[in-house]
DNA sequence: TCCACTATTGCGATTGAATCTCAATCTCAA
DNA sequence: TTGAGATTGAGATTCAATCGCAATAGTGGA
């Protein structure tokens, strides 16, 4: 957590900006929460702890953190969009189970590999991608 | 399109529902197109040719078309869904160049292959996936 | 300390895609 | 021809996300 603000702090000073409380909150609720977040979750965790942020806040500040790279956007399907920190984890694909709505991590060294011959040939330079898998757990199937 | 056009009636009998003209102007118009149309272009399209077809209907249509397999939604990173017909084109990705915009499609054994195996591997049973993968292409990187 | 300047915030309005409601229209079989 | 049910279209509605702008907080210099 305190590596995370001092990642944080020193993104925002490279871009002029300041760690105000508002976005040490929102960054404090997404890290300290394991799973996909979406806006609102946070939102509503900081207004049970009595710390607030306007909406406009925290998607502003979720912006920040996705430019920084310290957290992912992620679609899980639902039409709007989840959110996850990244630091310190490994890169990871989803798989999204129809039937309960769980949601499965997983990473796959040949998947990358691939990816990445493929867009070396293609003279693609890349910078993100996104896997969403969907079908039925184990639970569901 | 003959060959489009008989697979949607059946499928759509096979929901006892019936082709009407609007829903043989929607699928016409995305099986004429090569690419990936959102649901405005195909309103437009439709309004420039004097056939109309009400936003609604083209939303409902566009849905019954993709349960029926024959249409694709695609998420190209723009916030609102595009579509493309699937019948007859083999499975592919996105490569999504975030300066032109251009997309590049390809297809990839050693990722399908991998990605099943993984699934096995989960007990997770496949229905559909979506990849997408931002980055510069080759004008542009 | 006080002031002035700027960055930041919060509220509420707005946007835009997508969906919904429901009356009008169409279809088809009896 | 008639009526039940399917389908459509217009406009209202939803909902996530963004925007505009006045109020506020924080900073550094006088
Ligand atoms: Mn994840
Ligand atoms: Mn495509
Ligand atoms: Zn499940
Ligand atoms: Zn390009």
């Amino acid at each position: 957590m305190t590596r995370a603000i001092q990642t944080f702090t020193k993104y925002l000073n490279s871009k002029d900006l300041k760690l105000t409380k508002e976005r040490k909150a929102v960054l404090q609720e997404i890290f300290l929460h394991k799973g996909h977040l979406e806006a609102e979750d946070i939102l509503h965790s900081l207004r049970r702890k009595k710390k607030r942020a306007s909406r406009a806040t925290v998607y502003r500040t979720l912006d920040l953190l996705v430019d920084s790279g310290m957290v992912r956007k992620v679609d899980l399907g639902h039409g709007h969009s989840h959110y996850e920190h990244v630091l310190g984890h490994t890169h990871h694909e989803h798989m999204i189970c129809l039937k309960c709505g769980k949601v499965i991590e997983f990473s796959d060294k040949e998947i990358e590999r691939s990816l990445k011959q493929m867009c070396k040939k293609t003279e693609f330079k890349l910078t993100s991608h996104h896997l969403q898998v969907f079908g039925y757990c184990r639970d569901c199937r």
